[in-house]
RNA sequence: GCCACCCUAGCUCAGCUGGUAGAGCGGCUGAUUCGUAAUCAGCAGGUCGCCGGUUCAAUCCCGGCGGGUGGCUCCA
């Protein structure tokens, strides 16, 4: 047998007989490199660390510290799963099962659905074949042999069908396991130290409907219990954030059963902060050069027959209401409006852009099962704008809307976000509205915009909406989740279907180009990302009561009265406490109402004519006379501080 | 919409294999007047989501409907 060179990552090379196997290399290295390596990377492609080396190559071994190493050993603990799940249950059949960005999960065809005892069960036998430290064996079978001897396991059959070359691999985990699979794996199941499975779903074979609905089990894999400890209390820390459970616990909004499912009902608290939303937008508007415009709720269907939503955004819409006169449609998009108010008047080169926002309320028919909280409703408000404009000026818009929706993510705290430009796939499928010179000008200022921002936008092409490209703003919350937030899209089609035009400086009419752009995309859900971005804790800009007064006795209760009408005067949200208990509890109740300042009042500051301030961060922060405190907090007020 | 699970006092939840319900918090009343995260006592409060079925008897078992949670799908 002829030797072969394999390079290592430092540069050295060694001269190994064919057919060894990483792992041995890596025992060669040191036994603690062995016990560590949970793959390959052989010539940059993952290898088995049990997968003989062929020929002269590059490799690298990989262990925890590796980014690809996690994958592999959630995708090897999702066999495990499948394994177990077969010895427990051998009439199921097995679907595909990935691993995903936290953790891994299985489909499973099977008569009878799981339970959540079942999850239990199958844990515990995970745990089983764990300990028997089972190899993940790599199989090589000719399409034609898999076909034939699956021909019962319909789902491996389509699979082995649709992707397979003329030889695949599978692997092997046990005597009952095998599954058509790319690999790599860990060499065997002791490798797996820490793994919990997390929940039972229905799941679509191949994510569509049309298809039988499997049975999917979710779970999650790290390579410590320590790490996995940590990500569990991370779950826990967002349950805690969670803004249908602060909704309710600090009063800010409902959902009202006699009034129907996604519908928000916002409560005082709730709203003094959507009126806060809804200034701080339409200040922006006007500074920034937007007109304001309101538009009604309700219009003729003929519109959304126009616009073309009547027919392909049908599925989407609440069924029309039928009037004596014509069927008027609950309007779900705003822009047919605003088109209307550009079209009222005719155009010269010289009004443009124009620019129309409007804080517009939409209707939307959200299946049911999609409905989440504030994040996804039926009923929602929208900040859109919409900004039809001449060629020579597109990129300016584009780079002033990108630029406001930077500023919007500062002012609310947000410091980190993504961008992703989506493109149309070159005019490929036909699915895209407008001629290639559209969308390669509309994607070029796009990518020019973000270039000129600094802003680092990933590339997804075949991603557009059909009627133009977009570039969508995610934001990163407190605790590291990513939000979808602004929107900034271009229009090919409403513009033609409207017959929209200008008059240029030749005289002759031209179509403008229409931007949508929207920044907190949805009022609702932008509140519910706030409150679960600040757990409740408001910044003191928006907090619903920014001072507490409590008096420690009755004694008090008049002076901390008048306290609270300075306040008051100041433009301070406050409230006092008068009730007959102590101030421990009064403390207690404010802190979990998590308002900003609780102004402690007793002897002491009534006699200095002081306030005893306590922040609910920062605790007892001494007494001071009432008006430094309010030039302290109106600082704080003014600046739209996000810390205090 | 589909799959699984859930719905018991205002809130959070307990209630064994069917025998018409409990706690804590909250509310009300009274006592207490207290210095930086829960003072004590008493009282009130529920056709156990809704409709139907099985049963001598249903919060419990079965079916339908409504609402919610986690997913699938889609997206603001």
């Amino acid at each position: 047998m002829s030797n072969i060179q394999i390079t290592l990552p430092d540069g050295s090379t060694q001269s190994v007989a064919a057919e060894t196997r990483p792992i041995d290399i890596a025992k060669g290295i040191s036994p603690r490199l062995a016990d560590a390596a949970i793959a390959a990377k052989v010539n940059g492609e993952l290898f088995d660390l049990t997968r003989p080396l062929e020929k002269d190559a590059t490799l690298q071994i990989l262990t925890a510290k590796d980014p690809e190493s996690l994958e592999i050993y959630r995708h090897s603990t999702a066999h495990l799963l499948a394994a177990a799940v077969l010895e427990l249950y051998p009439e199921t059949q097995l679907g595909i099962g990935p691993p995903i960005e936290n953790g891994f999960y299985y489909d499973f065809d099977r008569p009878t659905p799981f339970t959540p005892d079942d999850l239990e069960k199958i844990e515990k036998k995970m745990w089983e074949i764990q300990a028997r430290a089972l190899p993940y064996e790599r199989v090589l079978t000719k399409k034609e042999e898999g076909l034939k001897k699956y021909s019962e396991a319909w789902m491996k059959c389509q699979l082995i069908d649709e992707r397979a070359g003329e030889i695949f691999t599978e692997y092997t985990l046990g005597p009952k396991f095998i599954d058509f699979c790319r690999g790599p794996h860990i060499p065997d199941t002791s490798k797996i130290k820490a793994f919990k499975l997390l929940s039972i779903a229905g799941a679509y074979w191949k994510g569509d409907e049309k298809n039988k609905q499997l049975q999917r089990i979710y779970g999650t894999a790290f390579f410590t219990p320590k790490d996995l400890d940590a990500y569990l209390k991370q779950v826990e820390e967002a349950k805690k954030r969670d803004h249908r459970k602060l909704g309710k616990e600090l009063d800010l909004f409902s959902i009202q059963e006699l009034a129907g499912p996604g519908l928000i009902f916002f409560h005082p608290k709730g709203g003094i902060i959507r009126k806060l939303l809804e200034d701080w937008m339409r200040d922006q508007y006007l500074a920034r050069g937007y007109s304001l415009v309101y538009t009604p709720h309700v219009a003729k269907l003929d519109l959304w027959k126009t616009s073309g939503h009547a027919n392909f955004y049908a599925a989407n819409m609440f069924t029309p209401i039928e009037l004596d006169d014509a069927e008027y449609q609950l309007k779900p998009m705003n822009c047919p409006f605003h088109i209307l108010i550009y079209a009222d008047r005719q155009r010269s080169y010289r009004d443009l852009p124009v620019r129309l926002g409007e804080l517009g309320t939409v209707y939307r028919y959200e299946r049911s099962g999609t409905l989440n909280g504030l994040f996804r409703v039926r009923g929602f408000t929208q900040d859109d704008a919409h900004i039809f404009c001449r060629p020579d000026q597109v990129e300016e818009e584009v780079v002033n809307c990108l630029q406001f929706a930077i500023d919007t993510l500062a002012a609310y705290g947000f410091e980190k976000y993504d961008a992703e430009i989506s493109t149309w796939d070159g005019g490929a499928s036909g699915k895209y509205d407008g001629v290639a010179e559209q969308w390669e000008f509309a994607e070029g200022a796009l990518r020019r915009a973000t270039e000129k921002l600094k802003i680092n936008a990933k590339v997804v092409p075949d991603e557009a909406a059909f009627y133009g490209p977009k570039i969508d703003v995610k934001l990163v919350d407190a605790i590291g989740r990513k939000w979808q937030l602004s929107t900034v899209q271009f229009d090919f089609t409403l513009p033609r279907r409207f017959g929209l035009e200008y008059i240029a400086d030749d005289g002759k009419a031209h179509q403008p180009i229409m931007v949508h752009r929207a920044l907190y995309g949805s009022i609702e859900r932008f509140f519910g990302i706030l409150i679960e971005h600040y757990a409740g804790a408001f910044p003191v800009w928006l907090a619903p009561i920014q001072a507490i007064v409590l008096p420690i006795t009755d004694r008090q209760a008049e002076y901390g009265r008048g306290i609270q009408k300075q306040l008051e005067a100041a433009g301070i949200r406050s409230t006092v406490d008068e009730r007959s208990e102590k101030v421990n509890l009064k403390i207690r109740d404010a802190q979990m109402q998590k308002i900003p300042y609780m102004l402690v009042v007793g002897d002491r500051e009534q006699e200095s004519g002081q306030v005893a301030v306590r922040n609910r961060k920062h605790a007892d922060q001494g007494a001071k006379p009432l008006a430094d405190f309010i030039a302290d907090i109106h600082k704080l007020i003014e600046s739209k501080a996000v810390t205090e």
